[in-house]
DNA sequence: AACGTTATTGTAAAAACTTGCAACAAGGAA
DNA sequence: TTCCTTGTTGCAAGTTTTTACAATAACGTT
């Protein structure tokens, strides 16, 4: 599969190791959309590599976030869902209708430029869920 | 206790009831620091209150959430921690060692006005976990 | 003070997630 | 190609969090 190639050096020149759950993990965030679970992974995950085990699953998604391959996004409840890390946006929820719409990355770049300069924390990255009220809730 | 009469009428007034399981976990947050798990909740507000079960930790938790009574605060791996609602800041976790910064609010305030006026939404206000490298792990 | 409504809780069981450890296998060296 | 080292995985058992539903109790009303 093409993934294995684009994502194989990053993890080899590090000193990690190229297994066949990884490359079925890449795959599938790769071509199965934005926001999944754990469970979604694992499930169809198993569909490539059927020895693939829920442990796995865990592990490599916290692996692949260490290794900026992938993001954690938070979900409204707490859980953690995952995507590639590429085409950055956000998300802003409506407190009243649960209705949600996009935030461009970029309205973000300089709020992350100025918490690394205040904090010493470097390449802050993140994808975030904020809360508002959207304009139909705000209506009396 | 002081804590009750504190909270009460903030509760009561939106129809919501009184009952010490409540109290008793206002009370350990009030009095036990920030960050608290929800383990740590229950088995602290279990001494106040020892028919307490922890089902119900959870469900008052996010209870006091939705109400604006407490934050709740992502630890690096995704699990929850608590804390009362005051004093407004967010986290950076380390992607590296999953050690955590506070944010000052105010950073954020102008991101939210300006989501506020491209986006249409109101009341945009969310406490949120960035992720970032600590000056620790930056080195080689 | 007793009553009724209904928000809240406890119970029990399931689902989601984590951990420790022995077995395995990726990839460099011989 | 075969051997070794050690990063990764599977297994099995633990812990944490959620869910469904019947029982309970807060509190406004009578």
């Amino acid at each position: 599969m093409s993934c294995a190639s684009e994502y194989a050096p990053q993890l080899r020149s590090r000193g990690y190791r190229i297994t066949p759950q990884r490359m079925a993990i890449l795959h599938v965030l790769r071509h199965s959309g934005e926001h999944l679970s754990p469970r979604d992974v694992y499930q169809k995950a198993k569909k490539d590599f059927p020895r693939l085990t829920e442990p796995t699953v865990y592990r490599t998604l916290e692996f692949l976030v260490r290794n900026g391959l992938a993001r954690p996004a938070q979900a409204g409840n707490g859980r953690l869902r995952y995507q590639l890390a590429t085409g950055d946006h956000h998300h802003i929820v409506c407190r009243g209708c649960g209705d949600e719409i996009e935030v461009e990355h970029s309205l973000l770049e300089s709020l992350y430029r100025k918490m690394e300069s205040t904090s010493g924390y470097k390449r802050i990255d993140s994808h975030v869920t904020f809360f508002g009220v959207c304009p139909e809730c705000q209506q009396p």
